[in-house]
DNA sequence: ATAAACCCTTGAGCTTACTCCAGAGTCAAG
DNA sequence: CTTGACTCTGGAGTAAGCTCAAGGGTTTAT
């Protein structure tokens, strides 16, 4: 099939797949007189291949190397295939870290704020970040009546 | 203060500071004669102010809305802040569930591999990303009978 | 006076995964 | 035969956040 058909099944752009091409993930198993890209069933599961580990969370190089073992099974053991996964565990591991990281601070940021209609220059989002202290909730005057500073 | 004591402070290199200059969101309050940049301490504060922002996550494009608030704290509502803290959590939000998803994918494809030294051919990460199929653990030969299949 | 350390500007490069464009050849339908 | 859809190549552009290099002035210490 035509480089437009292969795009049409797996829902991808053609400039997608040249890119692919380009990163050697996925090559055209033959070319028509014209110059044609065009691709086998086995081109076509290659590319679903490549998606799925998308999917997962591989990055084209992770990829990459996964295909190398795809392309010669026998010359690697189970091993080998479950360390790129591990590797892959670790990093997202570290990456919700971090995620959960940004989010704490920025709940406690957010339950600080009373988000209201009051002027910015009494906000203790823009405090905390000013001081780097421990965020401290604002006084409103109008609501009690308690009018001290942070 | 000059540009290399302003960096010793914070622990960040003169071509950050310069790039953040670019980026409009610190500028040296005035330069000496030979053109050096010149910082004083309200622009210290404000690097930090940057810094702190950065450490909770926000992007520097959002640094510099967050800045022209703080630039005008009058003009702006404890609401307007707390947007953006709230639109960073959101986002926040959707990277970790994108990211826990693949980990939830990956775990899977870990659990469902020996990582032993039998041939990738067998190997159910690969079958699993050949196939898209749901995970099926190796049956290895020379080996006892797992525990049930997922 | 001179060397080291510091500072300047401009502009390029890096990473990731595409996306788009120009200019041109090819193919199928009417 | 012409139109429109499809394909080709090569190269540039995008976002984010730096990082580095070249080539040259300034300051400071000895």
């Amino acid at each position: 099939m035509k480089i437009g058909e292969l795009v049409k099944r797996h829902g991808i752009s053609v400039d997608t797949i040249r890119f692919y091409e380009k990163q050697q993930l996925l090559r055209p198993s033959a070319r028509s007189d014209a110059g044609y890209r065009l691709y086998s069933e086995a081109d076509s599961q290659r590319l679903a291949f490549i998606l799925r580990a998308k999917s997962v969370g591989f990055s084209l190089q992770q990829i990459n190397e996964l295909l190398q073992i795809e392309d010669n099974k026998n010359q690697w053991q189970c091993s080998d295939v479950k360390d790129k996964v591990q590797q892959k565990l670790t990093e997202i591991a570290r990456q919700l870290a971090e995620l959960s990281q940004f989010q704490q601070a920025l709940q406690q940021l957010d339950e600080a704020c009373c988000g209201g209609s009051i002027s910015a220059t009494e906000c203790s989002i823009l405090t905390a970040l000013e001081q780097g202290s421990t965020v401290k909730p604002e006084q409103h005057a109008g609501e009690q009546h308690n009018k001290e500073p942070n």
